[in-house]
DNA sequence: TGTCAACACGAAAACGTTTTCGCTAAGAAT
DNA sequence: ATTCTTAGCGAAAACGTTTTCGTGTTGACA
């Protein structure tokens, strides 16, 4: 088991000093050919790496990027992982991924951990704990100290940077609007408490689609489910109160849920009861997931594009990395050139599949 | 904007030694209660926090942890994870994340970007393209420059290394028991090609129960799936593949399928053509994923449980980090108590659902 | 012969820590 | 009065780089 190679070694070994094998391994033309020749077919036989570690702490910044998400065991957030990766990869960064469990604590150690040091920026999207509490300072505190953050998904006004959403109300206007072209009379909405802001964005969404076309909303026909209470038997729970409001309001012939979730279950329950699909109930959902895809009849949903999503993230942070190093780099610092902070909006799309007719 | 303090500048702030303010943080005695006392209050006030990198540098090791994967969107991988970044996070570690996206290539740039300095261990499963290639040099290598590995899912007997899988043949042979048990008389398996390793040992599995219940096993009843046809329409020809296995044997009265795709399509095809699910046909996977729980009929499925992987793995690597530094810091370094290497298997279990009677 | 530029290289600082080893001064012990 | 402890602190090395600024040698040129 041999250690990695370092400068000290090589220099050490040609007997030369370590300031002329940084030089040599770098072609610089301040060492002759001959030395720069011999440096470098040592290096090679030795397969000699810069330490990474040592490179990011005389640079004072460490290429890579810190990815601080509620959960990853979940089909749109590994999406936007994979879609961060991606762009990260190319562009010469590495990730580094923190879990909140939406947990607002578990959120603020993880920052705390992270910006020590150890990354240049995050890339994060907000716990449903912090939504309601309502407490960002950590994120404010992290951008003071010179950590550039970019939002995806869900997003808060409070917070000044750049971020990346997918363009929730209208998504759900597109995909009620088309339950309505669809014939549907009494569509209903399966969402989740208002506090996420997607839940509610989604929400207005619908209720701006029924408005327009000269419907009138009933409140008997939304569904809001308490998702807080976790876990265990919560898909129980799911399916009994979406049985007992079908059963409650008999005339539903159109569902939109905020997610696909909600959506595969409405249609599971739909057919306990008696219901076929698309011919008794449209169903569409939110998200693209390996649920919609391969539930029976596949599901009609509303595509968020979470890899591009996770693209534009990772492009958005280190473009502005970038723009910092070489602001660093002038000689007269100009501050007004900074870049404003942008809200990139991700259209949606609608993928019609067999839920719908 | 103001970056982050150091103890050079808390050191001349207060007008004595960066050692002296190293010292006074970790409550050294060798400092008067006095001095002490003051620093630390300043040192609280302006939030100071070690920076990580120096750390890394110094102590020659950086607390954080490769996770090198083919694949993120996909429900064991994402569950895997999951479990690594637990138990990582409790024992003091970060996670970072590489993709392979299933290619020999970028499973090496990734290694060696990480290798050089940035990880303390390696988490990986191997690609597929590496499996098929049987190159596994770059693991040894890896190994040999003393960073530990630890593989799941997709091991291979030439590294040496501490290997977490779960007992693909055992829960095959479970599966394929239970079915037998339900009284189905033929069999069907829809596999991998055999590269893969899980796969084999799946498909082996199923071999060794039907002979020990006395089963002719019938080669046209094992349809082997080729993969590395990428994406775009892989569903249909699936679909397609498999409904032309279903009506050349019209026989089959049971299905063992690999992983959960294969066996949700497997129904999906089966109700097409006419058959009912459990009725006709009774069909369990592999991989318990959100599909299983939600198709329908919900599947019968033998669970991973990819969370404990994740977590084992963890906790073998950081063992073994946690063990190198003890013996580093042993006068005698006694070589022959190293740990030997460690092949955990996690066992399955089925979980019952509506796929079978 | 003396001056100067070019060439090839080395010394040292810097990034931010921790830790070992001195050093000084004061009090205790002889 | 002299030596020995000890308390309290600082200097410096080390981790592995890159980069700036010398510095010595050579050859050319006046």
């Amino acid at each position: 088991m041999k250690r990695k190679i370092t400068l000290k070694q090589i220099a050490r070994e040609l007997d030369v000093s370590i300031s002329t094998v940084s030089k040599a391994l770098s072609n610089s033309k301040e060492i002759s050919e001959d030395t720069t020749q011999k440096i470098q077919a040592f290096a090679k036989l030795y397969n000699y790496r810069p330490n990474n570690i040592a490179l990011s702490l005389k640079n004072r910044k460490t290429k890579t990027i810190g990815i601080l998400i509620p959960e990853i065991v979940h089909h749109f957030f590994s999406t936007v992982i994979r879609g961060i990766e991606r762009v990260a990869n190319r562009r010469g960064y590495n990730v580094i991924v923190g879990l909140s469990n939406e947990s607002f604590t578990k959120e603020i150690i993880n920052m705390e951990l992270l910006a020590n040091g150890s990354i240049d920026g995050f890339i994060l999207s907000i716990s449903k704990e912090t939504l309601l509490k309502q407490d960002y300072h950590h994120f404010n505190a992290t951008i003071n100290q010179g950590i550039p953050i970019v939002m995806f998904d869900r997003v808060v006004s409070e917070v000044d940077c750049d971020k990346v959403i997918v363009d929730d109300f209208k998504g759900a206007v597109k995909a009620v609007e088309m339950l309505i072209e669809k014939t549907c009379k009494n569509i209903a909405l399966i969402t989740t408490m208002d506090y996420v802001s997607v839940g509610r964005l989604r929400t207005q969404g619908y209720l701006e689609a029924l408005e327009s076309h000269k419907y009138v909303p009933d409140s008997n026909l939304i569904l809001k489910i308490d998702d807080s209470l976790d876990v265990e038997n919560h898909l129980e729970i799911l399916e009994t109160e979406i049985a007992h409001f079908f059963k409650s309001n008999p005339n539903i012939d159109g569902v939109f849920a905020v997610n696909e979730l909600y959506a595969v279950t409405a249609m599971k329950v739909a057919r306990k009861i008696g219901l076929s699909i698309p011919e008794d109930i449209q169903v569409i959902g939110f998200t693209d997931g390996v649920l919609s895809k391969h539930a029976t009849p596949s599901l009609t949903t509303v595509s968020q594009h979470g890899q591009k999503i996770g693209e534009q993230s990772a492009n958005l942070l280190i473009d502005r990395l970038e723009a910092e190093d070489a602001e660093s780099e002038q000689y007269f610092t100009n501050n007004e050139q900074k870049r404003d902070f942008i809200k990139m909006v991700i259209e949606t799309e609608i993928i019609e599949r067999d839920s719908t007719k």
